[in-house]
DNA sequence: AAATCGGGGCA
DNA sequence: TGCCCAGATTT
């Protein structure tokens, strides 16, 4: 209760007069939380004022043509917001008689509309305790109370939201979610905040402990690369085999690995004898070759999964270099090589 | 759980 | 450039 009040304290203060804070109208909050979805303010401004200009009441949205809609929304982005605006103003019309779901629950049934507008609509038109948690939220909260669970993580989403629905101001919802994320936006901004002037300087966390800059904490979705990895495990008569020492950039530069064949799918044995017929290693040797691992191990990198497999070649002799397997525990080797070199039985 | 969807502002 | 913005939906 502290905290919302110091944090609607600071609201009345500091808020900027937007034209949607005039109205607890359902239709003209919920265009305007359409149109502010990952949108600033100042960016979102200008069509919500064509749009109310344009269509006044949902009735005239849902009566105009989808070109028209999108024609209008033109230059904003994420063109789904505009089809769905649409859609639901249809929907709204048509189904419901022009009446807006006056609950978080049914609000969340409208396309277009998740769990952030859902609470939005909910709080600041009817009243509903509904916590708001958008990117400003996030900021706030990740700071105030030092968390560094990754706020774009499963449990990160739910954490924040639990939190958030602690904190809120069950008695003026709608004022409590609108001051924190105007709070996040002015003052809690995501660089260079000014935490001298802040409110909460004397109890935030971050501030306290020097984390501002670390906080929110965020998984960079980085695209993780499959490659297949297929190594030859010679086996000779004589107990020798083939190590070769990676080169050049990449990954394990200058570790140690057996020879290594790179395919763009998943071999199976009959694909792979095919692919190491003309294999100089095995050069008018006659072999016999068996797969060690039949699924194949997934050797998970920062940025790319190894799906690998291990081939062993029983030979009669090795006629390029070789060493004794006896002395492969002292080559350095990955660690997904070390775990095969563990588990196999060379003898 | 991860990919996709836009365009603009800012350091 | 990289990150962020009053996120939602699909794969």
């Amino acid at each position: 209760m502290r905290f919302s009040k110091t944090l609607t304290n600071w609201y009345s203060v500091n808020k900027r007069e937007l034209p949607w804070r005039q109205t607890i109208d359902p239709y003209t909050i919920w265009l305007s939380e359409i149109i502010l979805q990952q949108t600033q303010v100042k960016q979102g401004l200008p069509y919500y004022y064509s749009f109310l200009d344009e269509f006044p009441s949902v009735h005239h949205l849902a009566e105009a043509d989808e070109e028209k809609v999108l024609k209008l929304w033109q230059g904003l982005g994420y063109y789904s917001r505009a089809r769905n605006l649409h859609g639901t103003a249809k929907y709204i019309v048509n189904e419901l008689n022009a009446e807006f779901p006056n609950t978080y629950k049914g609000l969340l049934k409208l396309k277009g509309v998740g769990d952030y507008t859902a609470s939005a609509i909910a709080s600041i038109c009817f009243n509903e305790p509904a916590a708001v948690v958008d990117g400003n939220v996030y900021r706030v909260l990740s700071r105030y109370f030092g968390i560094d669970t990754p706020i774009n993580s499963t449990k990160g989403i739910k954490e924040f939201k639990a939190l958030a629905q602690e904190l809120i101001d069950k008695e003026m919802p709608g004022e409590h979610n609108q001051a924190i994320m105007e709070f996040g936006a002015i003052q809690c901004k995501p660089k260079n905040p000014d935490c001298n002037i802040c409110p909460f300087n004397d109890s935030c966390i971050a501030f306290s402990e020097h984390r501002i800059t670390e906080l929110p904490v965020k998984l960079k979705k980085l695209k993780v690369k499959k490659r297949y990895f297929n190594f030859l495990v010679l086996l000779s008569e004589d107990f020798n085999t083939v190590l070769e020492q990676r080169e050049g950039k990449g990954i394990w530069q200058n570790l140690y690995q057996f020879p290594l064949i790179e395919t763009e799918s998943e071999m199976d044995i009959e694909e792979f004898r095919a692919k190491i017929k003309d294999n100089e290693l095995l050069n008018e040797s006659r072999y016999r070759l068996s797969l060690y691992n039949e699924k194949s191990i997934i050797h998970k990198l920062s940025h790319q999964h190894l799906y690998t497999k291990f081939w062993i070649l029983n030979i009669d002799e090795i006629k390029t270099k070789s060493i004794p397997v006896n002395n492969i525990k002292n080559y350095p080797v990955p660690i997904l090589i070390g775990n095969f070199i563990d588990t196999f039985r060379f003898k």
